[in-house]
DNA sequence: TTGTAGGCGTTATCAA
DNA sequence: TTGATAACGCCTACAA
């Protein structure tokens, strides 16, 4: 049996009111009575229940995360180090982080946003990954259930988010790129309802146009954001009759792959063969070669979309509600020759 | 504001009783009753109130777990398949997952579980890289708080956990490398309060004497579990005057880095150097070269540990409340001539 | 400065 | 088979 504010107030001689203004640090207590009942409650190991706070209160004091992500078994250090940015900023605020995973854009996703929104689990929601047409956005916005959201995607209306510019990325990689002399640049990429694909196939192609490259069919492979996708798409395009010289993967984990593909063909990554990601993990600084990359900052764009969940839910203005960053292109022995 | 099972009520003219057992399939309700009920909770978008339930149940279907880990911007593989494994067996059982992050052994740490202990914020939760003389351990006994670990302890009373036999596995991983021909092994090793380093420590030093080799103390470098701690500890392990041909790394994350040590020195790793790690990580599989390590299978010890902590909030046995498990040696090219 | 009392939305006991 | 009612533990308007 866990200690009460009952019990507090029946040793003290108190009543609860008291004990519960003097813990919450009402001003309208002798400053007598609060040291008495604060070391009291510290003696008899006593902390407000928190269903019941949340009851009263009608609120959780709790953030949720679902992760999109097909395998159970997943490991993708983007949710590792998206999950710590909203894990410390969630502390910070005195928030608890509830966590789950679902598969994207199907029957059992709905049910755990139903379940967390109807049953008032959580305060509000962050979503990622966003789909270019996102029911979890249209469901939120009409339930009026506080979200935000890092990615864009073709609502008719508008929502807290961060974005990232990926085109203007790409952009910028296939201009180094073709710095390095390649003329054939392929792209490995991910689920086309995904809204980073489309923004970042986008400024491949535009990247291609403006370097007045011709865009081929045969240079584009279908992948899934994984390593081991990420290799066979890899082996693929090696594969090719006139294969390209440089490719670029839709995340870092799909060019981490690559690189294992043209290890394998034999392929030496940097003078024959240029490979970049998207992303930034801390992987590509440690792989062989070092991987160019378009860095994101995943952990702080996590943090501020805390800041920007709690405004919402607190009813105050998001001071900046729609942020649209530009990844920095970091360039490193992988496309260099 | 949400709807109540009051307003399911009154929309059927039942009383409220009536529609939560309803809903609660219990057995002493009219089907068809049921039936308009579900009905009607469905129309409505009703889903109990968690906070509600969870004050009248005096539990919250939710299980806890604290990342022990420093640094706020970690992205440790390790933790990300330990954690998918609690989400999904946790969804399996329909329960939730509250994570957050606390340095290991400080005042913020404490403050963490004693917010969730006292508060009952949780119904249990799971431990994770245990120090030899763990406080959490201590504490969560004393207060007869549920709780299962991943890995043991020298606590003088028994808790439910799943260990790994890191010493074992460490003996094989000599004979492995001595069969390969090698003489001259170091350890780069983690915080020495952690069980798994005194595990795993232990190993290499029976190892070595069971191959009749002689323990070193400049073959040993102290790091800590990461990528950039390995990268160092490399680099003072090749710099030494006749520098060690193998090298063991404490996990994975460390081998990585020590990989990444021997690249930049111009050592060939497999031929020239031997590099082996611990926990078997997605990554060793597409380093340059693979690596070699003793895998530990994270993702089904969290699942299990989830399954062994329902049964302990439920007041059941645990059928086997103390595994030992053997990691399995995965021989890559890292460690092949 | 302190106390009384009502109610947050459920589930569970007991009676009808 | 259904309903009235009492908690669960806390916060807060209002009264003293």
């Amino acid at each position: 049996m866990p200690t009460t504010i009952r019990d507090v107030a029946k040793q003290l001689n108190l009543s609860i009111t008291t004990v519960s203004r003097a813990l919450d640090g009402y001003s309208d207590v002798a400053e007598e009575t609060r040291q008495r009942v604060i070391q009291a409650a510290e003696e008899m190991g006593y902390a407000p229940s928190r269903s019941a706070r949340q009851l009263r209160r009608q609120r959780t004091d709790t953030i949720g995360y679902i992760m999109p992500t097909s395998q159970p078994r997943f490991a993708d250090p983007f949710f590792s180090e998206f999950i710590a940015g909203l894990g410390d900023e969630a502390s910070a605020q005195n928030l608890d982080l509830l966590i789950t995973r679902a598969p994207p854009d199907q029957e059992a996703e709905r049910v755990v946003y139903q379940r967390w929104v109807q049953g008032r689990r959580v305060d509000g929601v962050v979503l990622s990954r966003m789909r270019q047409d996102d029911w979890r956005v249209r469901y939120l916005h009409e339930s009026s259930f506080p979200f935000v959201a890092f990615g864009r995607t073709n609502a008719s209306f508008e929502f807290t988010h961060i974005g990232v510019d990926g085109a203007s990325g790409i952009r910028r990689l296939i201009a180094h790129l073709v710095e390095q002399g390649h003329q054939h640049i392929a792209f490995v990429s991910a689920a086309s309802d995904l809204s980073l694909q489309i923004d970042r196939f986008k400024g491949y192609q535009e990247g291609l146009a403006e370097a007045g490259l011709i865009f081929e069919e045969r240079f584009v492979a279908e992948s899934n954001l994984t390593r081991d996708g990420g290799y066979l798409a890899g082996k693929k395009l090696l594969a090719l009759q006139s294969p390209p010289t440089a490719i670029i993967g839709a995340n870092d984990l799909t060019a981490i792959g690559i690189l294992r593909a043209a290890r394998e063909s034999g392929i030496s990554v940097g003078s024959d063969l240029a490979v970049a990601g998207f992303d930034g993990i801390d992987d590509t600084e440690h792989t062989a070669p070092p991987l160019t990359t378009l860095k994101q900052p995943v952990y702080d764009c996590a943090r501020r979309l805390v800041r920007m969940l709690t405004a919402l839910t607190n009813n105050e203005a998001v001071e900046e509600p729609h942020v649209l960053l530009i990844p920095e292109l970091i360039i490193r022995d992988s496309t260099l020759r």
